[in-house]
DNA sequence: CCGAAGCGCGTTACACTATAACATTGTGGA
DNA sequence: TCCACAATGTTATAGTGTAACGCGCTTCGG
Protein backbone atom coordinates (compact mmCIF):
# COMPACT_ATOMS: atom_id res chain seq x y z
CA UNK A 1 0.00 0.00 0.00
CA UNK A 2 1.68 3.04 -1.27
CA UNK A 3 -1.27 4.86 -2.12
CA UNK A 4 -1.76 8.18 -0.10
CA UNK A 5 -4.76 8.97 2.35
CA UNK A 6 -7.35 6.37 2.36
CA UNK A 7 -10.20 4.43 -0.10
CA UNK A 8 -13.69 4.88 0.40
CA UNK A 9 -16.99 2.34 -1.06
CA UNK A 10 -17.39 3.30 -5.29
CA UNK A 11 -20.60 5.08 -4.10
CA UNK A 12 -18.87 7.80 -1.88
CA UNK A 13 -15.93 8.34 -4.32
CA UNK A 14 -18.01 8.86 -6.53
CA UNK A 15 -19.62 11.43 -4.20
CA UNK A 16 -15.94 12.57 -3.41
CA UNK A 17 -15.60 13.43 -7.31
CA UNK A 18 -18.26 14.95 -8.11
CA UNK A 19 -17.75 17.53 -4.51
CA UNK A 20 -14.00 18.17 -6.19
CA UNK A 21 -15.82 19.36 -9.32
CA UNK A 22 -17.76 21.55 -7.64
CA UNK A 23 -15.14 22.96 -5.52
CA UNK A 24 -12.94 23.57 -8.56
CA UNK A 25 -16.09 25.29 -10.59
CA UNK A 26 -16.08 27.56 -7.40
CA UNK A 27 -12.43 28.28 -7.67
CA UNK A 28 -11.69 26.17 -4.83
CA UNK A 29 -9.59 23.14 -3.84
CA UNK A 30 -10.94 19.86 -2.24
CA UNK A 31 -7.24 18.95 -1.09
CA UNK A 32 -6.48 15.18 -0.17
CA UNK A 33 -6.93 16.27 3.49
CA UNK A 34 -10.56 17.61 2.70
CA UNK A 35 -11.13 14.74 0.54
CA UNK A 36 -10.65 12.51 3.22
CA UNK A 37 -12.42 13.69 5.62
CA UNK A 38 -15.46 14.14 3.65
CA UNK A 39 -14.87 11.07 2.96
CA UNK A 40 -15.01 9.79 6.87
CA UNK A 41 -17.97 11.82 7.55
CA UNK A 42 -19.45 10.42 3.98
CA UNK A 43 -19.02 6.87 5.43
CA UNK A 44 -20.09 7.22 8.81
CA UNK A 45 -23.70 5.80 9.23
CA UNK A 46 -24.41 8.21 12.41
CA UNK A 47 -22.91 11.73 12.81
CA UNK A 48 -19.42 12.02 13.51
CA UNK A 49 -17.51 14.18 15.98
CA UNK A 50 -14.63 16.04 15.29
CA UNK A 51 -12.36 14.21 17.58
CA UNK A 52 -13.14 10.74 16.32
CA UNK A 53 -12.46 12.01 12.56
CA UNK A 54 -9.04 13.36 14.33
CA UNK A 55 -8.59 9.45 15.55
CA UNK A 56 -10.03 7.63 11.71
CA UNK A 57 -7.60 10.41 10.10
CA UNK A 58 -4.52 9.70 12.20
CA UNK A 59 -4.51 5.88 10.67
CA UNK A 60 -3.14 7.28 7.53
CA UNK A 61 -1.93 10.93 9.04
CA UNK A 62 -0.12 10.05 12.26
CA UNK A 63 0.45 14.10 13.22
CA UNK A 64 -2.92 15.12 12.44
CA UNK A 65 -3.89 17.43 15.36
CA UNK A 66 -7.38 19.15 16.05
CA UNK A 67 -7.15 22.36 13.78
CA UNK A 68 -6.22 19.81 11.26
CA UNK A 69 -9.95 18.28 11.23
CA UNK A 70 -11.31 21.31 11.90
CA UNK A 71 -10.05 23.71 9.28
CA UNK A 72 -11.11 20.60 7.03
CA UNK A 73 -14.87 20.67 8.83
CA UNK A 74 -14.76 24.64 8.16
CA UNK A 75 -14.22 24.50 4.67
CA UNK A 76 -16.76 21.41 4.13
CA UNK A 77 -19.14 23.75 5.94
CA UNK A 78 -19.07 26.41 4.25
CA UNK A 79 -19.54 24.97 0.90
CA UNK A 80 -22.62 22.72 1.93
CA UNK A 81 -21.27 19.42 1.76
CA UNK A 82 -21.63 18.57 5.60
CA UNK A 83 -23.50 19.92 8.22
CA UNK A 84 -23.11 20.41 12.31
CA UNK A 85 -25.75 18.97 14.08
CA UNK A 86 -25.66 21.21 17.16
CA UNK A 87 -27.41 19.01 20.15
CA UNK A 88 -24.41 16.51 19.20
CA UNK A 89 -21.70 18.59 18.50
CA UNK A 90 -21.44 15.94 15.91
CA UNK A 91 -20.98 16.34 11.82
CA UNK A 92 -23.22 14.63 9.12
CA UNK A 93 -22.48 14.70 4.86
CA UNK A 94 -25.29 16.01 3.15
CA UNK A 95 -26.71 14.42 0.74
CA UNK A 96 -28.20 17.08 -1.72
CA UNK A 97 -25.08 19.04 -1.62
CA UNK A 98 -23.17 16.50 -4.29
CA UNK A 99 -26.16 15.78 -5.76
CA UNK A 100 -27.60 18.34 -7.43
CA UNK A 101 -24.64 20.16 -8.70
CA UNK A 102 -24.22 23.88 -6.90
CA UNK A 103 -27.56 25.00 -5.67
CA UNK A 104 -26.22 28.50 -4.52
CA UNK A 105 -28.61 29.84 -2.07
CA UNK A 106 -28.39 27.22 0.74
CA UNK A 107 -31.56 25.54 1.31
CA UNK A 108 -33.16 25.30 4.49
CA UNK A 109 -32.91 22.08 5.94
CA UNK A 110 -33.88 20.09 9.36
CA UNK A 111 -32.57 17.54 11.08
CA UNK A 112 -34.79 14.37 12.43
CA UNK A 113 -31.98 13.05 15.38
CA UNK A 114 -32.97 9.40 16.15
CA UNK A 115 -32.81 9.02 20.15
CA UNK A 116 -32.92 5.07 19.68
CA UNK A 117 -30.50 4.51 17.01
CA UNK A 118 -28.07 7.55 16.77
CA UNK A 119 -28.95 8.06 13.29
CA UNK A 120 -29.60 11.71 11.24
CA UNK A 121 -31.75 12.02 8.26
CA UNK A 122 -31.73 15.36 6.76
CA UNK A 123 -34.75 17.04 5.35
CA UNK A 124 -35.99 19.83 3.35
CA UNK A 125 -39.16 20.73 4.27
CA UNK A 126 -40.57 23.82 2.64
CA UNK A 127 -43.69 23.86 5.37
CA UNK A 128 -41.25 24.10 8.23
CA UNK A 129 -38.56 26.76 6.22
CA UNK A 130 -42.11 29.31 5.47
CA UNK A 131 -43.22 29.04 8.98
CA UNK A 132 -40.05 30.14 10.08
CA UNK A 133 -40.02 33.14 7.36
CA UNK A 134 -43.32 34.12 8.51
CA UNK A 135 -42.70 33.99 12.19
CA UNK A 136 -39.67 35.86 11.54
CA UNK A 137 -41.04 38.75 9.25
CA UNK A 138 -43.92 38.66 11.92
CA UNK A 139 -41.14 39.54 14.73
CA UNK A 140 -39.52 42.27 12.46
CA UNK A 141 -36.46 39.83 12.74
CA UNK A 142 -34.54 39.74 9.18
CA UNK A 143 -33.27 35.51 9.41
CA UNK A 144 -30.40 34.52 7.41
CA UNK A 145 -30.16 30.59 8.33
CA UNK A 146 -32.46 28.31 11.09
CA UNK A 147 -31.00 25.48 13.16
CA UNK A 148 -33.97 22.83 12.79
CA UNK A 149 -32.72 19.61 15.28
CA UNK A 150 -36.11 17.34 15.40
CA UNK A 151 -35.60 14.53 18.05
CA UNK A 152 -37.37 11.70 18.42
CA UNK A 153 -37.65 7.70 17.20
CA UNK A 154 -36.94 7.10 13.62
CA UNK A 155 -39.68 4.51 11.93
CA UNK A 156 -37.38 1.87 11.67
CA UNK A 157 -36.89 2.32 15.56
CA UNK A 158 -40.61 2.60 16.47
CA UNK A 159 -41.13 -0.60 14.71
CA UNK B 1 -23.69 42.73 54.71
CA UNK B 2 -25.08 39.47 56.19
CA UNK B 3 -27.70 37.99 53.51
CA UNK B 4 -27.14 34.86 52.11
CA UNK B 5 -26.86 34.86 48.39
CA UNK B 6 -27.60 38.16 45.83
CA UNK B 7 -30.52 39.80 45.74
CA UNK B 8 -31.65 41.03 41.79
CA UNK B 9 -34.24 43.36 41.29
CA UNK B 10 -37.97 43.38 42.14
CA UNK B 11 -39.12 42.17 39.26
CA UNK B 12 -37.06 39.46 39.29
CA UNK B 13 -37.46 38.65 42.70
CA UNK B 14 -40.78 38.79 41.56
CA UNK B 15 -39.95 35.75 38.80
CA UNK B 16 -37.75 33.97 41.20
CA UNK B 17 -40.83 33.51 43.74
CA UNK B 18 -43.08 32.60 40.90
CA UNK B 19 -40.67 30.25 40.47
CA UNK B 20 -40.67 28.87 43.96
CA UNK B 21 -44.08 28.18 44.27
CA UNK B 22 -43.84 26.26 41.13
CA UNK B 23 -41.36 24.10 42.42
CA UNK B 24 -43.18 23.80 45.55
CA UNK B 25 -45.99 22.90 44.03
CA UNK B 26 -44.32 19.62 42.24
CA UNK B 27 -42.66 18.90 45.29
CA UNK B 28 -39.32 20.18 44.25
CA UNK B 29 -37.15 22.83 46.22
CA UNK B 30 -35.79 26.36 44.59
CA UNK B 31 -33.12 25.90 46.89
CA UNK B 32 -30.85 28.80 47.60
CA UNK B 33 -28.14 27.80 44.67
CA UNK B 34 -30.44 27.40 42.10
CA UNK B 35 -32.69 30.52 43.04
CA UNK B 36 -29.27 32.40 42.56
CA UNK B 37 -28.62 30.61 39.40
CA UNK B 38 -32.08 31.62 37.60
CA UNK B 39 -31.51 35.02 39.12
CA UNK B 40 -28.25 35.53 37.36
CA UNK B 41 -29.47 34.07 34.13
CA UNK B 42 -32.90 36.48 34.36
CA UNK B 43 -30.84 39.02 35.24
CA UNK B 44 -28.64 38.73 31.95
CA UNK B 45 -30.05 40.52 28.82
CA UNK B 46 -28.21 37.86 26.63
CA UNK B 47 -28.04 34.39 26.64
CA UNK B 48 -25.11 33.52 29.35
CA UNK B 49 -22.40 30.43 29.72
CA UNK B 50 -22.57 27.75 32.34
CA UNK B 51 -18.73 29.45 32.93
CA UNK B 52 -20.05 33.30 33.46
CA UNK B 53 -22.20 32.19 35.31
CA UNK B 54 -19.68 30.23 37.69
CA UNK B 55 -18.15 33.55 37.93
CA UNK B 56 -21.26 35.55 39.07
CA UNK B 57 -21.63 32.67 41.24
CA UNK B 58 -18.22 32.90 43.11
CA UNK B 59 -18.86 36.34 44.48
CA UNK B 60 -21.31 35.17 47.00
CA UNK B 61 -20.34 31.55 46.83
CA UNK B 62 -16.08 31.80 46.55
CA UNK B 63 -16.01 27.51 46.26
CA UNK B 64 -18.21 27.04 43.32
CA UNK B 65 -17.43 24.75 40.79
CA UNK B 66 -18.81 23.32 37.70
CA UNK B 67 -20.65 20.93 38.89
CA UNK B 68 -22.43 23.88 41.20
CA UNK B 69 -23.90 25.33 38.44
CA UNK B 70 -24.33 22.40 36.01
CA UNK B 71 -26.55 20.93 38.55
CA UNK B 72 -28.78 23.91 39.14
CA UNK B 73 -28.98 24.67 35.12
CA UNK B 74 -29.80 20.59 34.85
CA UNK B 75 -32.73 21.38 37.63
CA UNK B 76 -34.07 24.78 36.26
CA UNK B 77 -33.91 23.17 32.37
CA UNK B 78 -36.26 20.13 33.58
CA UNK B 79 -38.96 23.00 34.87
CA UNK B 80 -38.54 25.06 31.94
CA UNK B 81 -37.31 27.73 34.19
CA UNK B 82 -33.95 28.39 31.64
CA UNK B 83 -33.28 26.80 28.11
CA UNK B 84 -30.48 26.46 26.65
CA UNK B 85 -29.56 27.51 22.98
CA UNK B 86 -27.56 24.98 21.56
CA UNK B 87 -25.34 26.96 18.58
CA UNK B 88 -24.32 29.57 21.62
CA UNK B 89 -23.87 26.97 24.04
CA UNK B 90 -25.50 29.23 26.44
CA UNK B 91 -28.56 30.10 28.52
CA UNK B 92 -31.62 32.23 28.96
CA UNK B 93 -34.33 32.52 31.17
CA UNK B 94 -37.84 31.05 29.92
CA UNK B 95 -40.10 34.10 30.05
CA UNK B 96 -43.63 31.98 29.86
CA UNK B 97 -42.18 29.60 32.84
CA UNK B 98 -43.07 32.15 35.53
CA UNK B 99 -45.36 33.83 34.18
CA UNK B 100 -48.69 31.84 33.50
CA UNK B 101 -48.25 28.99 36.15
CA UNK B 102 -48.11 25.14 35.02
CA UNK B 103 -48.03 24.64 31.53
CA UNK B 104 -47.15 20.95 31.91
CA UNK B 105 -47.12 20.14 28.17
CA UNK B 106 -43.77 21.71 27.04
CA UNK B 107 -44.39 24.08 24.67
CA UNK B 108 -42.37 23.97 21.75
CA UNK B 109 -40.63 27.04 21.64
CA UNK B 110 -38.17 28.96 18.95
CA UNK B 111 -35.26 31.33 19.55
CA UNK B 112 -34.75 34.22 17.75
CA UNK B 113 -30.05 34.88 17.85
CA UNK B 114 -29.47 38.55 16.95
CA UNK B 115 -26.05 38.44 15.46
CA UNK B 116 -25.57 42.21 15.31
CA UNK B 117 -26.20 42.18 19.77
CA UNK B 118 -26.24 39.12 21.04
CA UNK B 119 -29.88 39.33 22.70
CA UNK B 120 -32.12 36.24 22.06
CA UNK B 121 -35.52 36.27 21.95
CA UNK B 122 -38.01 33.35 22.71
CA UNK B 123 -41.37 32.40 20.33
CA UNK B 124 -43.97 29.99 20.62
CA UNK B 125 -44.88 30.00 17.03
CA UNK B 126 -47.93 27.45 16.42
CA UNK B 127 -47.23 27.50 12.80
CA UNK B 128 -43.56 25.89 12.81
CA UNK B 129 -44.55 23.97 16.26
CA UNK B 130 -47.45 22.51 13.17
CA UNK B 131 -45.20 22.21 10.43
CA UNK B 132 -42.72 20.71 12.09
CA UNK B 133 -45.31 18.08 13.73
CA UNK B 134 -46.32 17.74 10.22
CA UNK B 135 -42.83 17.12 8.12
CA UNK B 136 -41.85 14.77 11.26
CA UNK B 137 -45.24 12.54 10.76
CA UNK B 138 -44.52 12.58 6.68
CA UNK B 139 -41.35 10.56 7.63
CA UNK B 140 -42.95 7.99 10.09
CA UNK B 141 -40.88 9.98 12.65
CA UNK B 142 -42.54 10.10 16.04
CA UNK B 143 -40.91 13.15 17.31
CA UNK B 144 -40.96 14.36 21.08
CA UNK B 145 -38.99 17.77 20.91
CA UNK B 146 -37.40 20.34 18.60
CA UNK B 147 -34.56 22.93 18.78
CA UNK B 148 -35.51 25.68 16.23
CA UNK B 149 -32.77 28.64 16.40
CA UNK B 150 -33.34 31.54 13.96
CA UNK B 151 -30.38 33.53 13.49
CA UNK B 152 -30.74 37.03 11.85
CA UNK B 153 -31.02 40.29 13.03
CA UNK B 154 -33.53 41.95 15.47
CA UNK B 155 -35.67 45.22 14.54
CA UNK B 156 -33.76 46.73 16.80
CA UNK B 157 -30.46 46.34 15.01
CA UNK B 158 -31.88 46.66 11.32
CA UNK B 159 -33.13 49.87 12.45
C1' DC C 1 15.36 35.48 -11.54
C1' DC C 2 13.54 37.48 -7.44
C1' DG C 3 10.46 38.78 -3.96
C1' DA C 4 5.82 39.50 -2.19
C1' DA C 5 1.41 37.50 -1.27
C1' DG C 6 -1.77 33.94 -0.35
C1' DC C 7 -3.14 29.22 0.51
C1' DG C 8 -2.83 24.95 2.89
C1' DC C 9 -1.13 22.66 6.45
C1' DG C 10 1.97 21.47 10.62
C1' DT C 11 2.67 22.29 15.34
C1' DT C 12 2.19 23.91 20.00
C1' DA C 13 -0.39 25.57 23.32
C1' DC C 14 -4.44 26.83 25.34
C1' DA C 15 -9.50 28.10 26.19
C1' DC C 16 -13.97 26.68 26.77
C1' DT C 17 -17.70 23.28 27.80
C1' DA C 18 -19.30 19.42 30.44
C1' DT C 19 -19.41 15.29 33.40
C1' DA C 20 -17.74 11.31 36.48
C1' DA C 21 -16.97 9.89 40.92
C1' DC C 22 -16.68 10.19 45.59
C1' DA C 23 -17.20 12.86 50.04
C1' DT C 24 -19.93 15.66 53.12
C1' DT C 25 -23.88 17.76 55.27
C1' DG C 26 -28.48 18.08 56.77
C1' DT C 27 -33.18 16.46 57.23
C1' DG C 28 -36.91 13.45 58.08
C1' DG C 29 -38.77 8.96 58.92
C1' DA C 30 -38.75 3.89 60.62
C1' DT D 1 -30.43 5.57 66.73
C1' DC D 2 -29.94 4.37 62.25
C1' DC D 3 -31.10 4.65 57.58
C1' DA D 4 -32.32 6.85 53.31
C1' DC D 5 -32.46 10.58 50.57
C1' DA D 6 -31.65 15.21 48.63
C1' DA D 7 -28.43 18.74 47.92
C1' DT D 8 -24.07 20.37 47.63
C1' DG D 9 -18.90 20.15 48.08
C1' DT D 10 -14.71 18.57 46.02
C1' DT D 11 -11.37 16.67 42.90
C1' DA D 12 -10.30 15.15 38.70
C1' DT D 13 -10.91 14.44 34.01
C1' DA D 14 -13.28 14.13 29.51
C1' DG D 15 -14.81 16.40 25.42
C1' DT D 16 -15.02 20.39 22.14
C1' DG D 17 -12.90 24.16 19.82
C1' DT D 18 -9.46 28.00 18.63
C1' DA D 19 -5.27 31.17 18.74
C1' DA D 20 -0.95 31.89 17.10
C1' DC D 21 3.13 31.07 14.77
C1' DG D 22 5.89 28.84 11.16
C1' DC D 23 6.89 26.47 6.89
C1' DG D 24 6.57 24.99 2.16
C1' DC D 25 4.48 25.76 -2.08
C1' DT D 26 2.47 28.25 -5.96
C1' DT D 27 1.58 32.34 -8.51
C1' DC D 28 2.35 36.53 -10.30
C1' DG D 29 4.25 41.04 -11.10
C1' DG D 30 8.61 43.37 -11.47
Amino acid sequence: MTTSGLTFSPEIEARLDAAARLCSQQGATLTPLRREVLGLVLASDQPIGAYALLDHLRRSRATAAPPTVYRALEFLLERGFVHKVERLNAFIGCPSATDHAGHDHPHAVQFLICTCCGRVTETEDEGIASAIARAAERAGFRHTRATVEIEGVCRACAG
